[in-house]
DNA sequence: GCATGCAAAATTGTTAACAATCCTGTTGTC
DNA sequence: GACAACAGGATTGTTAACAATTTTGCATGC
């Protein structure tokens, strides 16, 4: 995930390698919204673009795609990723069956220099929080849970988790309330408590409450936005074929 | 994972998609060793051997280095992996990680059609071990895993427990002692039991169990087979330049 | 004899053109 | 007026050629 200080400056910085720039691009901006959810990316807009040759953009769109941040459907092209209800429900499930075992690890094995690793990091959410940086808030908050991940020594956990925070981004990003109380700061804040009580149990009992609070603040209940619902726009329900 | 039916004929059989074949063949040569860890995979040479273009291998190239089961060096080509012994360390510890979860929800979740759905697959796998079957063994022993998964009803679990049971193929192809003694199948009915029982923290202690044991029976301590280790071919310890 | 440097071969990375497929708007028919 | 067939344009899928890089073999010099 990109690192909030770079907040919406990728281009101007010293450029590594252009595939990963590419990538990096779409998924900020696909994070971003700046590309809808269900947008159609065209091959050739998009190397134009990013003035490079139509095989990159295929590279980088498989690489989107085994993210789940794109749908590739054969011969159609690529669209920018819709995931359900149900998938998000999936996707926080997932997440609590494998960061119970995260905080679990993280618990039994806390020790003074990691507490204050991760409190080092919470001054940081804090501190963009009260900044009122509403998205490097966000992008700090995904990077808390990775923290927990990286102190588990396993960089098979980390890696799947790294994507699966995305697609909790891109989740967010999709089903988040008008109003956006991003409480988690503080949640983050129990979250260490826990995890400093050496308790594995209270640990993995607060990260699910922790997850399972994020997924409850989403609007998972209503029809999907993006898919436009007239029924509900213009106030009536639909009728079969009559004028 | 390839069905154990389909054992050595894929060519044979109908061809679905040629995409998905090339991955599926490349699959079973690696985990089949007749693709040995560390070999160069030369692109323009496997496209003629499959008859596609060198983009489509290129293409398929990124697929298997997602799933960490070749290594892609920047202008130097793709490599079959050759997974380190901390590697094989770390995707059990990951393993038991999730699986832990997925046996305590699979035992919450016991139902009688359940539990005979997996009855069903252990005999299959007894078969298999009395055909003395060694290869279908092991693709069913790790069909058992995947079935647990997707017992959970979580596809984002199931699919990415996919992946790390082929890396584990891997590295059990790489590690495996010199006389495989596969007792796994006995160990799948202890778990079975377990699941049955009902209790989530017995079912995961089996499921713990039964991982460890697998990584205990391989070869994880001695050096890594595939990088010759002259200094014990020879009897000798190396020297620093003397003649 | 061994290391260094160079040149040729092999291989990967990239681009551009061509073929196949899908989408869209139009026309024709009932 | 609605529906089906069709043609044109747009877009993806594929192939082949070219450029850049790495590897390999050989010759040269110490």
């Amino acid at each position: 995930m990109a690192k909030a200080e770079e907040t919406g400056s990728y281009k101007g910085s010293g450029k590594l390698r252009p595939e990963e720039m590419i990538y990096q691009e779409m998924l900020d901006a696909i994070l971003d919204r700046r590309l809808e959810p269900g947008m159609k990316l065209v091959e050739e807009d998009l190397a134009k673009t990013f003035g490079v040759s139509r095989a990159r953009i295929r590279a980088t769109f498989l690489q989107l795609a085994h993210d789940k941040l794109i749908n590739l459907v054969p011969n159609r092209g690529a669209f920018v990723a819709e995931p359900t209800i149900d998938e998000a429900i999936e996707v926080f499930s997932a997440r609590r069956m494998i960061e119970d075992g995260v905080a679990r690890k993280v618990a039994v094995s806390m020790t003074d220099a990691r507490a204050a690793q991760i409190k080092s990091h919470l001054d940081r959410e804090h501190d963009a929080h009260h900044r009122g940086d509403h998205r490097a808030a966000i992008i700090l908050s995904g990077e808390f849970h990775l923290l927990l991940a990286r102190l588990t020594g396993n960089l098979v956990i980390e890696e799947f988790l790294e994507r699966l925070i995305l697609r909790t981004s891109l989740i967010i990003a999709m089903y988040e309330s008008p109003q956006p109380v991003d409480c988690s700061h503080t949640e983050h804040d129990d979250l260490l408590k826990a995890l400093t009580s050496g308790d594995p149990d209270i640990a993995a009992a607060e990260m699910s409450r922790h997850l399972d609070a994020i997924r409850d603040r989403l609007q998972l209940q209503r029809p999907k936005p993006g898919k436009t619902d007239f029924a509900s726009i213009f106030g009536r329900t639909p009728k079969s074929a009559a004028s």
